[in-house]
DNA sequence: GCTTGCCTTGACGTAGCGTCAAGGTCGTTG
DNA sequence: CAACGACCTTGACGCTACGTCAAGGCAAGC
């Protein structure tokens, strides 16, 4: 017969947690030997075993006394769930992994991949990073408020959009010009590629589906308490609202219709 | 900006739990509005997101507070170290689900394979389960207390013995008899047969082994208490203890022989 | 005989929240 | 404009599954 601790060694638990289960009615008390110590059976090793194998797997200790007091047919049950949470729980960390090897990145945990990609091609073709990083921001609140809205608008137009390196270098020239004077020549410039660019587009409610995410009041005074104007993107805005209208593009709402530019 | 409700839909947590890191000091107190109400910002996305992935595999929540004002490399290491520990779990949970898969049988559960095998093919073939039982119970006993000798003792004659056909059904003839009388011809002739048995074995150091397995005063008392001894197992004791001395076979000490008739 | 280690019961401590309680506020609806 | 439900505030107590002393008795080896 086993002393409490050769027992509780033998299945790789402490002589507390014996005894705790005995408190919980989980593990019955064994006879006790002449000086009062517990003296233990093989019997009491199996019920042991099996109450381990199922706390360890994470079924609560009230649970795990219901299986053991159950049928055959009902323990049959309650093991394959258990079995089952396990699979679960072993995609769980599967899927944890890959959301570690993006803990360093702001962008990728935050924010859907399309734009993670789209916000890090931005900066490493030299955005200067203070406005990229509040281009981010802005986005990542937008993300957390509407997430299904965002993810919508990304999937209906992330091949034609944010993977276009031509839009993404709009961006980035947009950016550039952060600090620069409204009057700057570039300013001009970009306002005319911009134009052109969105006249190639062939989908145009790409634009209408921004509108529609913005369209909230709240929305956005979240992006403009990020969103820094400055007087050459105030520009930059007046030129290309004008061409649109004047091209007879763009959406019939009144809202800002640049995303570039918010 | 966000609300706190806002803020913990998105990551998944409760807005108690975002008030709690708060109160550890994980997550900084953001501003208030007018009504005295938190508002969130990205930046409190990100690190609300980075300490609910990090709790989320188990890591204690001072340890995140630790990892997150380290340095860039320390907060590297650390989530690797995160990850490692993230497989491990994942092994762990694996061999977990083989083990539940043994959690109606006692005798797997509570043995090496080997003996559980043997077992199960002994009373398969007929052996009357309640001498099964307790057969198997001192076997539970013995490996509890000895996991490393009744292993060692195990791997040495595994092949030769406890897969052993012939071994095995003089071992089911044994219980067979357990509530024979004492004069039953069978076991003059289960005695005969086991001798035959032993000669045809190349190593006699089997026999040894289990001599020095059980040779512990404690380990005998274990045994005996579990098992019990019945008149023809008596009878066939004495038999086979006379044959090996007569044919000069088993162990020099004094003890008991033959594992069946312990 | 003395030390070391295991056993006994009992009580308090711990982590990571959940769950009221007792209010104030926000936004929509009648 | 009043009311309603759904949010927000702080505070405090509860829960699970044990860990960790405390204070003492027993056992086994030198």
């Amino acid at each position: 017969m086993l002393t409490i601790g050769e027992l509780a060694a033998f299945v790789g638990v402490s002589t507390r947690t014996v005894r705790f289960y005995h408190s919980l009615g989980l593990l019955p008390e064994p006879s006790r030997d002449a000086s009062g110590y517990r003296r233990y059976g093989a019997e009491d090793v199996v019920r042991l075993s099996r109450i381990v194998a199922l706390a360890s797997a994470g079924v609560p200790l009230v649970r795990v006394g219901e299986l053991l007091e159950a049928g055959e047919q009902a323990f049959a049950d309650g093991v394959a769930e258990v079995d089952a949470d396990i699979r679960a729980e072993m995609r769980r960390l599967k899927a944890l992994r890959s959301t570690l090897a993006d803990l360093d990145s702001p962008d990728r945990l935050a924010l859907p991949r399309v734009l993670a990609d789209a916000i890090e091609t931005i900066r490493r073709a030299g955005a200067p990073g203070r406005y990229v990083d509040l281009y981010r921001d802005s986005w990542i609140l937008a993300h957390a408020l509407y997430p299904a809205e965002v993810r919508r608008y990304l999937e209906r137009q992330s091949t034609s959009t944010w993977s276009d390196p031509a839009y993404l270098d709009l961006q980035v020239r947009m950016l550039l010009l952060a600090e620069a004077p409204a009057d700057d020549p570039r300013v001009a410039q970009l306002a005319a590629d911009t134009l052109d660019w969105m006249a190639g587009q062939e989908q145009e409610d790409t634009l209408e589906d921004y509108g529609e995410l913005f369209s909230d009041e709240r929305a956005n005074r979240i992006m403009t308490a990020q969103w820094i104007m400055t007087p050459a993107w105030d520009r930059l805005s007046e030129l290309v609202l004008a061409g649109m209208q004047e091209r007879g593009l763009g959406p019939s709402t009144p809202e800002d219709p640049d995303p570039a530019q918010r």
